[in-house]
DNA sequence: CCTTAACTTCACAAGTTTGTGAAAGTACCG
DNA sequence: CGGTACTTTCACAAACTTGTGAAGTTAAGG
């Protein structure tokens, strides 16, 4: 660890330790689901002191086009991943990711999680509720229900511990 | 709903509504990261009455080649998500799915979190603990890390509540 | 209003992924 | 041990994805 050989405390910015980790991140949440150019956007916000860049700090330190930042951007965004402001007195826009904003928006996923109730809810009608197929699905269903559920009382019970880890918002 | 028209009661399986299923739920998984066939073989499985299949049926069923539901199967069973099972008295391999074991693997990802915390340290050190950035990513890790044991807690719990839902195993 | 900085859209080329047929490998069974 | 019934591996073609440059659009500022 400290492979960068800065004494502790400093805060020096090291450049390419930063891009080692930017990618790794990336690559994690690439491998998670998430297409590559929209995993390093996001990763880079993350990383920065700011918690906002331009798009064209965005593609300076990715080594990308405008147009990849644009498409990575959007993407995002319709996530609620990040978020997007003008700056004002200028042309210019910043994409902000709002620290934890982000994982509440990876964790409050029910819309997604109801459309799986539903295509399960749909297997259970056209298996039969009484075959052994049907009742598979039924348990499954039963499962994501209480997911459900688990899910929004747990993102509570986080933000009290964060209240006590970090402080206010 | 039942959209079959059969009378309720009845288990009549009809081959095309089960595939329109099993198709919605691959999508589904496919949309979740899931590579596209092992998500229909998945499915294909899940939506069986005896939990089971060979790979002739997974091929027919699903029309590709014996090449493709191998390898399918291949990753589903590292994921443990399926298990093998070698046909007593055949050379037929049969692939199965324990109804509740699936889900339990995918939440038991305790590996992956341990890696995204990994990761996550190292961002924390190189960008220095004191900086804007690094609070960011330590309140990131320190999520990830409450994550974990509510994960494990949340599936205990849901053992309790399957059971009286379903009784025992 | 015109200029111009910045973002977005689009067609396409390069790269990657996916599923196939064919050949090779395994292991049951006589 | 040889035959055969499966399964796996492999090289490749087709299909899809991804990022680019260039043209198009928007709106700030003169």
């Amino acid at each position: 660890m400290n492979a960068g050989m800065t004494e502790p405390g400093e805060a020096v910015r090291d450049p390419e330790s930063v891009s080692k980790f930017v990618e790794s991140f990336a690559a994690q949440l690439v491998e998670a689901g998430m297409q590559r150019m929209p995993a390093r956007v996001f990763a880079a916000l993350l990383s920065s002191d700011s918690g906002a860049l331009t798009s064209a700090e965005l593609g300076e330190q990715l080594q990308v086009s405008p147009a990849a930042v644009s498409g990575a951007v959007r993407y995002l965004a319709q996530q609620h991943m990040v978020s997007r402001e003008r700056e004002p007195g200028s042309r210019r826009e910043r994409y902000r990711v709002h620290s934890n904003q982000w994982y509440e928006a990876v964790t409050n996923r029910d819309a997604v999680l109801r459309r799986w109730e539903h295509t399960l809810r749909e297997g259970v009608d056209s298996l039969g509720a009484r075959t052994p197929a049907g009742r598979r699905l039924a348990e499954t269903l039963a499962f994501f229900e209480f997911l459900e559920a688990e899910l929004a009382a747990m993102m509570e019970r986080w933000r009290v511990h964060r209240e006590e880890l970090f402080g206010e918002l």
